[in-house]
DNA sequence: CGTCCTTTGAAGTCT
DNA sequence: AGACTTCAAAGGACG
């Protein structure tokens, strides 16, 4: 179970959590965010080029180069472990938008009033979190988290909709418009403490990319900010809570994965061919600050660089994750903790070792395989140069 | 269809 | 306590 806020409970996130960057000149210096587009960019391009002629994808390219890895990811582990007063400084001093009203009063809507600078980056200084994905999804616990944005570019609603809908409380809204309590039926002793800051009430400010993105992106962006309320997924069908409420950590069971009941403290149900349709969704894990960031800038990315494979734009983020300031990956990483926080308010009981099992990853004798050369954890994060294919091997990493 | 890839972080389990 | 493992998102690739 979340270890509950230590420091007053509002605190769940790990004191270690700010990671450091760019301690050592590496040449990703400090890119705020915005500066990746340029080189970034260019070495992603040229990644692609050569991944086409053979010679190694981005992804691949990391993969075949731990020591870039390392670079960056050293740096990052000094930086977490100095982190910690920075963090209270720096954030408290540099964005107290974060700690007032501005920016968590709505933490729901996080409003974003202008995440992205026109040149499509967001805006590091910005006090108003400019985390937040236009939220498709209008859960409280994931602002960031559109849960697909498939899910809501397929509306045919028009994209300002949404505004109107917000200020008005929109359809969706329960009556309540100020606390999540409200919306989220919360389990006994769950949500008690629940600030305002957490309620309805931030209208919601979703920056229309007025530019930087490109089509797809924007068009997702205000689809989704247009629709969150009425076709988030977890809107459509299963995916709602226990309690009927709809939420973004809960997913609809695909088949794929196998059900349970969010609290573990139920006990598993034979599950009847007829309960198939009825299944219990799957209470996801909240998502930690590189996965909220990831969610946010991938589409940017993909715009970006037209690329699609997953496993190669996560690379990118990871860099540019590592290129964030300081304050850009607090704001992440507050946003963060207070998903966690949330998230175990709305769920007592819930254990992020439920959901253990539940996808199938690779055998353990193949971990330790990879895990020789591997240097991340038994995963293999890291793999050996031999370990990956050929047509993604080389070139230089950034 | 199911799993892998790839990233970081959180949290669980194991030693 | 520290090391290790699993999952979280995403979508193309692959068996």
């Amino acid at each position: 179970m979340p270890q509950l806020g230590s420091g007053g409970g509002d605190d769940l996130g790990a004191t270690d959590e700010m990671l450091a960057f760019k301690d050592e000149g590496e040449q990703e210096e400090k890119i705020p965010e915005n500066a990746f587009t340029e080189r970034d960019l260019a070495d992603l391009k040229s990644s692609l080029v050569n991944e086409s002629e053979g010679s190694g994808s981005p992804a691949a390219a990391a993969a075949a180069d731990p020591e870039a890895v390392r670079r960056v990811q050293d740096p990052q582990r000094a930086y977490q472990e100095k982190l910690p007063e920075h963090m209270d400084d720096g954030m408290k001093h540099q964005d107290p938008g974060m700690y007032k009203g501005s920016a968590y009063s709505g933490y729901p809507f996080l409003m974003l009033s202008d995440p992205y600078l026109p040149n499509g980056s967001m805006s590091p200084l910005s006090n108003k979190v400019p985390v937040v994905q236009p939220s498709h999804g209008v859960h409280p616990l994931t602002p960031l988290i559109p849960y697909s944005n498939d899910h809501f570019s397929h509306g045919s609603h028009s994209p300002h909709l949404p505004a109107d809908i917000n200020q008005k409380q929109g359809v969706h809204r329960p009556s309540q418009t100020s606390d999540i309590p409200g919306f989220y039926p919360l389990p006994p002793g769950g949500v008690g403490q629940i600030t305002p800051s957490m309620g309805w009430q931030s209208q919601s400010v979703y920056p229309l990319p007025s530019c930087g993105f490109r089509q797809p992106y924007s068009s997702a962006l205000s689809a989704g900010a247009s629709f969150s309320r009425f076709t988030h997924p977890l809107m459509l069908g299963s995916g709602m809570h226990t309690t009927g409420i709809p939420h973004p950590a809960i997913v609809p069971h695909s088949g794929k994965q196998e059900m349970e009941h969010y609290d573990r403290n139920m006990k598993p149900q034979p599950e009847p061919k007829r309960e198939k349709e009825a299944k219990k969704p799957t209470i996801k894990k909240p998502l930690n600050a590189f996965m909220l960031y990831m969610k946010e800038m991938r589409a940017k990315v993909i715009a970006e660089c037209t690329l699609k494979e997953s496993a190669a734009i996560n690379q990118i983020l990871g860099r540019r994750w590592h290129a964030l300031s300081r304050e850009e990956q607090a704001k992440y990483y507050e946003l963060a903790r207070k998903e966690r926080q949330l998230h175990m308010q709305l769920y007592p009981g819930w254990s992020a070792r439920d959901n253990y099992g539940k996808k199938k990853r690779r055998t353990r004798e193949k971990q330790q395989d990879s895990n020789s050369g591997g240097k991340r954890s038994a995963f293999g994060t890291y793999k050996e140069k031999d370990a990956v294919p050929a047509q993604f091997l080389p070139m230089e990493v950034l």
